[in-house]
DNA sequence: GGAGCCCGATGGCCCAGTTCAACGACACTT
DNA sequence: AAGTGTCGTTGAACTGGGCCATCGGGCTCC
């Protein structure tokens, strides 16, 4: 046997496939910064994950900063009684862990096998001063984050149960394409369960609202894990409130 | 994260009655960099408004950056059918208005009358260049909105009407404390519309929670615009689902 | 291959919170 | 001081979505 077993698997190629996503990705090189990625690389570190593993918990000091190269991550918050809400689902080219001194705000885990890209944040820092312009792109994530924050929030508080699973689907549709998946079927890599824990509602609710949308030709549902928005610009329209 | 959340000061007499607030503003001077506070007050303009007046409004170009000098605010998005989400109340030494170049993403509302400084973006940018340490203080103020905008999500999707008022309540005491306000009663400016709409409630249900609260003993209700937590230490236990 | 298990779908009942309505307390105006 | 508008409180009735129970399909593991 000449081969190692290791779980957290080397990547041969290129030293972190998180690049290739490009502007999503807050390690992405921009046009002036030509030494900048090889900086970054030189400090990243990458993390083989299975489905359903927990990458940190709330709470956890943070010592990290994670990019998503393949898969799907979810971040939730819990109380004290088991009662849960999912504060966002993540993809491919997707950043989280951002966190002061007090530890990660949520607690992050996988929903698919994934690839993540992490920086240990102290190091992150000590680069800022050499390459402001990460700071800046960093500032700018964390600006998104806040509207789309922002955004859930106005869900969460004043929309319907349907208004807010047409939401959902429209959203997880405009990312699907902004990474470029342009296919017909939109993926659900979370469960039932994640869905009502990310509305605000409950499994049995989501289950009945999507029927209800497959029986009147919004959608189609050809297994479990995709939809099809067969009606995207009425759904468009029922997740603003029309 | 130290680094980012750098925002001890000590405040010298300076031009611009915001930084009296030192580390809660954005814009007070850190130990190390002396030159910094006559640069911002060279950059920054004053706002006084009045009380329900409009800062700025959602989708409006994002111009200016606002801290908090003296006065209350409220931020919102708005649906199209006019249901409403308020997304946070501010108070003096906070600071919003960060936004990329899609605009604001959300309406911002003096509640009471209100002493606002303000820093023009396009300025304050090219000012990140020559004091990074502003940049990091503002990725620090942006990393805690995120926060607080994930406490505000599990509020709005997981908690009952008594514990999202508890929370209300127990949330103002505690950042008034912050700001230095050690009285027996906290200050509610805004009206219970306003509070319904920050709770993803109707005022009537606000209304008779907090009726509830002051029949239980837990606060008191000395007038509209003033409560007193009688049993805090109930309260937050009340608010975390107990 | 079948026993057990997990997950999602569906039906029926129920309740927390909404909706509708009335009323009282102020503040401002004439 | 009477008239009018705004805001908060309270009562009464209603309902959207939660809760509980059942069922069925697909999976893993003997």
């Amino acid at each position: 046997m000449a081969q190692f077993n290791d779980t957290s698997a080397e990547i041969p190629g290129t030293p972190c496939l998180i690049c290739e996503h490009g502007s999503l990705a807050f390690c992405g090189p921009g046009p002036g910064d030509a030494d900048e990625p090889s900086r970054l690389s030189a400090m990243l570190g990458q993390v083989n994950l299975i489905a359903h593993d927990s990458v940190f918990r709330e709470g956890d000091p943070a010592t990290h900063l994670y990019s998503i190269s393949s898969g799907a991550v979810k971040l939730y918050k819990l109380l004290s009684d088991g009662r849960r809400q999912v504060t966002a689902f993540l993809f491919a080219g997707d950043f989280f862990g951002l966190a002061l001194d007090g530890g990660y705000a949520y607690t992050a885990e996988t929903m698919t096998p994934a690839l993540l890209c992490r920086f240990p944040r102290r190091k992150l820092e000590a680069l800022f001063a050499e390459v402001p312009r990460l700071e800046r792109r960093l500032l700018g994530l964390a600006i998104d984050d806040l509207a789309a924050a922002h955004e859930q929030m106005l869900l969460l508080g004043r929309k319907t149960a349907r208004e807010k699973v047409a939401s959902f689907l429209v959203m997880l549709d405009r990312r699907a394409a902004r990474r470029g998946h342009h296919g017909p079927a939109v993926a659900l890599p979370m469960s039932r369960s994640d869905i009502a824990d990310y509305l605000g509602l409950t499994i049995e609710t989501v289950s009945r609202t999507l029927t209800q949308f497959r029986r009147d030709g919004l959608i189609g549902l050809p297994d479990l894990g995709h939809a099809v928005l067969r009606e995207a610009d009425r759904l468009r329209q029922i997740a603003d409130g029309g």
